[in-house]
DNA sequence: AACATTAATCGTAATATTGCAATGAATAGA
DNA sequence: TCTATTCATTGCAATATTACGATTAATGTT
């Protein structure tokens, strides 16, 4: 016990849970606006701007490098970080998609 | 340690991430699906759709009810639950305005 | 080469989530 | 009342996540 049931879900729902999970965590919101912001990329001053160790914030890069979201290059000792726009606009798509047909006819509950 | 240190982020942040981990379990998703599809509400019958235990199932709607996402109602015996759309357009929004920006000028990575 | 800087990784601890059997509470029907 | 049905809750085990100190790897600087 314990572990997600996949087996039992679709591709397409284990997908967009799995985008979720991407986003469910402040610091990776946090993260994510600022890359957003900036414009340009941020290196490591991300640990500066929220107040959480390195080696966490390198943990939370990860993850969100591991679902496409962002993209590093190494530039000297630094690494450059940036949306992957393309995720970007894929992301925005696939949550306008699943909350996009309301249910109308409110005729319960 | 362990903890999400929300007090370092944004009321929006957490509440993005929030909105967001309601999202992150394919048996929430399947949940919501389910009951945006037969418009109507969906009892117990949740149990036999997804291949999830009864105590499981009930877990995953008590948190999808937390948020705010859905609602249930007694009906006899059975609960009825359905879709708060008032939330759902909420969420909506929500995600569409945390993707809306799009990074346009690529200048790095 | 020696040192400093930056960031990934490792190891570990604390906490959260997932899942289910068992139990409990409420109502419907006999 | 007794029983069956439906769902919430409890308690527990397994797994996942979050966080950080310490270390490592890589590069830049002197």
């Amino acid at each position: 016990m314990g572990a997600t049931k996949t087996g039992l879900f679709s591709k397409k729902q284990n997908e967009l849970a799995a985008m979720a999970k991407a986003l469910a965590h402040p610091a990776r919101i946090a993260i994510l606006q600022v890359l957003v912001k900036t414009n340009a990329c941020v290196c490591g001053s991300l640990v500066d701007e929220l107040g959480l160790a390195q080696a966490t914030i390198s943990q939370h890069l990860k993850e969100l490098k591991q679902v496409g979201l962002i993209q590093g290059t190494i530039e000297g000792t630094s690494v450059c970080y940036c949306i992957n726009p393309k995720a970007w606009l894929q992301y925005k798509e696939f949550f306008a998609m699943f909350f996009k047909e309301l249910p109308e006819n409110k005729t319960c509950c």
